[in-house]
DNA sequence: GATCCGTGGGG
DNA sequence: TCCCCAAGGAT
């Protein structure tokens, strides 16, 4: 078996079961050359990352229709961004995207780097990313190793070695199979054979185009492999959040911190999140009532346990922490999931239990 | 290299 | 219910 039979059994399957998605040219205008745009290519590469298709489709076609080139997102507000991001996750994505746009703009004329290595430089754009947006937008044969490229690599090649450490071997196997002709769309058809065929769990082998050349498959262990370091266990945090009406309809909000978690988003002000019972630390004097029920919500690596309190606040407070956001200003879908989640519990009917 | 950083869907 | 995990990057 040769890398390039591997390869050109893997381009001829891409070209007949290739996926239609949002970002890609579609296969007519392909033939009549045209390009990808390298803006839909880098923001839909942004939104994917540890992020499925479905998740990121209604999320792109809201961003491109608002900011429809990266001139465009580079003057957008931050808070516009931050609410047209709030829900998607990894908020540090989106802090990075308006950074990376602005760089593009400032310091690149307004064109992104066509080279790996130029685009490694920009601001959320690391190994994978530039490789992705240099080999699908700018032809260069870069290695794309992501999630699916490892999945599949170690079950061709039968690597044993658990990830994370597996990691440069995974990537040396794939530089292999990378072809000096149409890099982007090998990338691409890798990674849509990762999340269709050769898939986490139960991967359809009997309808695999590399089948023949699959050494995990011969070998029984296919299904197996990636192999995994186990994680540790998350633990339980415990926190109050504070929502604070006025009669006229405004609500108490707070900005977070750039960095850290839910950076730069907003949320209701809250107590610190602990493994202990919270100590209580309203941001305005009032008459704070605990909302019957909780709220709960899992992060990447802790569980969290949310106690609501909601006060009606004077027209005239002036609150220690946060700002008054008008009620018709405020939409709960510009917070992220926690705090919507909290929204929700707060406005929830009275049900009696 | 190890940690931190969200969310929703699937088994 | 619980765990896994998805087109990762920054520190």
């Amino acid at each position: 078996m040769r890398d390039e039979d591997i390869g050109a059994a893997l381009l001829g399957w891409y070209d007949t079961h290739a996926r239609v998605l949002p970002w890609r040219v579609g296969p007519a205008d392909r033939a009549r050359g045209v390009r990808p745009d390298p803006y839909r290519v880098w923001l839909s590469e942004i939104m994917l990352q540890q992020t499925t298709v479905a998740a990121v489709r209604d999320y792109f076609h809201r961003f491109t229709a608002r900011w429809p080139n990266v001139a465009a997102l580079a003057t957008a507000r931050d808070e516009d961004v931050m609410a047209e991001w709030a829900g998607l996750g990894y908020y540090a994505r989106a802090r990075n995207l308006l950074k990376c746009a602005r760089a593009v703009v400032s310091d690149h004329g307004g064109r992104f780097p066509e080279t790996r290595d130029g685009l490694l430089t920009l601001p959320g754009i690391g190994p994978y990313t530039a490789a992705a947006i240099a080999s699908i937008a700018f032809d260069e044969a870069a290695t794309v190793v992501d999630g699916n490229v490892e999945r599949v690599t170690a079950r061709l090649f039968a690597v044993e070695t658990p990830l994370p450490g597996a990691k440069a071997e995974l990537t040396a196997l794939a530089a292999r199979l990378t072809p000096r002709e149409r890099p982007g769309d090998h990338a691409q058809a890798m990674m849509d054979l990762g999340a269709t065929i050769c898939t986490p769990r139960i991967p359809t082998c009997g309808i695999c185009p590399l089948r023949a050349f699959c050494k995990g498959q011969a070998e029984g262990v296919a299904t197996d492999l990636p192999r995994k370091t186990p994680k540790a266990a998350k633990p339980t945090r415990y926190g109050i959040a504070y929502l604070g009406r006025r009669a006229d309809g405004a609500v108490l909000l707070e900005r977070r911190p750039e960095r850290g978690l839910l950076g730069g988003m907003l949320g209701w002000p809250g107590t610190d999140w602990t493994g202990a019972e919270p100590a209580p630390a309203p941001p305005a004097e009032a008459n704070w009532r605990e909302v019957p029920g909780e709220v709960r919500h899992t992060f990447t690596h802790f569980h969290l346990v949310l106690r609501v309190e909601t006060a009606l606040l004077p027209v005239g407070a002036n609150p220690q922490r946060g700002h008054f956001v008008p009620g018709t200003e405020f939409r709960a879908d510009d917070l992220p999931t926690v705090m919507r989640k909290v929204h929700d519990l707060a406005s929830l009917p009275a049900t009696g239990d």
